[in-house]
DNA sequence: TATAAAACTTAGCGCAAGCTAAGTTTGTGT
DNA sequence: ACACAAACTTAGCTTGCGCTAAGTTTTATA
C-alpha cells in the first residue's frame, strides 16, 4: 500500500502548507501595525511613532523601520518628524484586520478560554485563520450568543 | 474617563501579548523540524535531509542550515553525509508539538471545516494556541465526539 | 525666547530563514 | 571498479525585524 507517487503527492502539498504559513508570517506584521495605527487614530486623534513603540513593545528605531517598509508597499503615509496616516489600501487592510481580530478573539471567549489568554493567544491566531475557517468560527459565535439569549436550536 | 495612567497600563499589557507571539515565532520553525523529523523516521526509519527540503518546500541548503541551530540548541544530532536524530529533548518536543497540531486539525474538522483547510490553517495556528485554549479545543473535540456518537449532553 | 526634554531619525550591528551556485561525499548500476 | 547520479555541504548573498548609540528636529517650560 502507499506507493512511492501517493507518498510523493502527500509531500508535496504537505509542501504547500508550509509555504502558505511563511507567507501569512510576511503579512503578519504590517496586519499588526495597520490595525494598531487604525485604532490610535480612531481613540487619540493621531498615531506617533513612540505611541506604536510602546503599544507594541518594540524600539522607535524598529517602529521607524517598519514604517519605512509600510510606506514603501503602499499600506502608510509620514513625513520626517510628523505623524503615521494610513492609504486606501492600509486602511481597507486595518478594517479587516481588525474584524478577523475580534472574531478570533471572541470566539474563544465564547469557547470558554478566560479573556486575558483570549487576547493573547488571538493576536497570534488572527494571521493563520483563512475565510471558511472565519466563517466556522462566526457560525459557532452567532450560535452560542443565540443560545446564550435563551433561544435554542431546533 | 479613563486617565493617562489606565491608558499606559493597557498599553503595557498590549506590548506584552506582542511580546509572546514574537516569542512564539522564535520556536515555530524548532517544532515543526522536530516534529516532521519524528514522523519521518516513524514511518521511514530515517529523516533525511533531501525529505525534510521535500516536506518543508525549502531547498536543501534551508534544511542544513536550520538543522545546524537545531543541534546547536540540543534538539537533533547528526554527523556529516549522515541522516538526522533527534535527541531526548527533540522528541519530547516533537510529541507535544504533535499532540497539539492534531487537536487543532481535528477540532477545527469537528467545528465544520473542510479537511485541506484543517490541514492548511492548523500548521500556522498550532504555534499560538496556548495550554488553556488548547484545553478548550480538546473539551469541545470530547463533547462533539460524545455527540456524533449517538450521546446527548445533559 | 532660550534651554531642556521629548520625539524622531540615522547608522551600524546581529540573527533567523530563505535562496543559488559550486564543491564534496556517498551510493548505484554496469 | 568506475562512472554517474544523488545527496549533502559550503560559500556568499538577501530580506525581515529586532537592537543600541548617536544625532536631529520639534515641543514644552522656565
Ligand atoms: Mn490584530
Ligand atoms: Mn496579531
Ligand atoms: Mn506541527
Ligand atoms: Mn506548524
Amino acid at each position: 500500500m502507499s506507493p512511492p507517487d501517493d507518498r510523493a503527492e502527500e509531500a508535496r502539498r504537505h509542501a504547500e502548507r508550509f509555504q502558505r504559513v511563511r507567507a501569512a508570517h510576511q503579512t503578519e506584521v504590517a496586519e499588526d501595525y495597520v490595525e494598531l495605527i487604525a485604532q490610535l487614530i480612531d481613540e487619540t486623534g493621531e498615531a506617533r511613532v513612540v505611541d506604536l513603540a510602546g503599544w507594541l513593545g518594540v524600539t522607535n528605531a524598529t517602529v521607524n523601520n517598519t514604517i519605512q517598509r509600510l510606506q514603501r508597499d503602499g499600506l502608510v503615509t509620514t513625513k520626517p518628524y510628523r505623524s503615521i496616516f494610513l492609504t486606501d489600501a492600509g486602511r481597507d487592510l486595518a478594517v479587516e484586520s481588525r474584524k478577523r481580530h475580534d472574531i478570533v478573539r471572541e470566539f474563544l471567549m465564547a469557547l470558554g478560554v478566560d479573556a486575558e489568554t483570549a487576547d493573547i493567544d488571538a493576536e497570534g491566531i488572527e494571521h493563520h485563520v483563512s475565510d471558511a475557517t472565519l466563517e466556522a468560527f462566526a457560525t459557532y459565535l452567532a450560535r452560542s450568543t443565540n443560545t446564550a439569549t435563551g433561544r435554542r436550536r431546533s
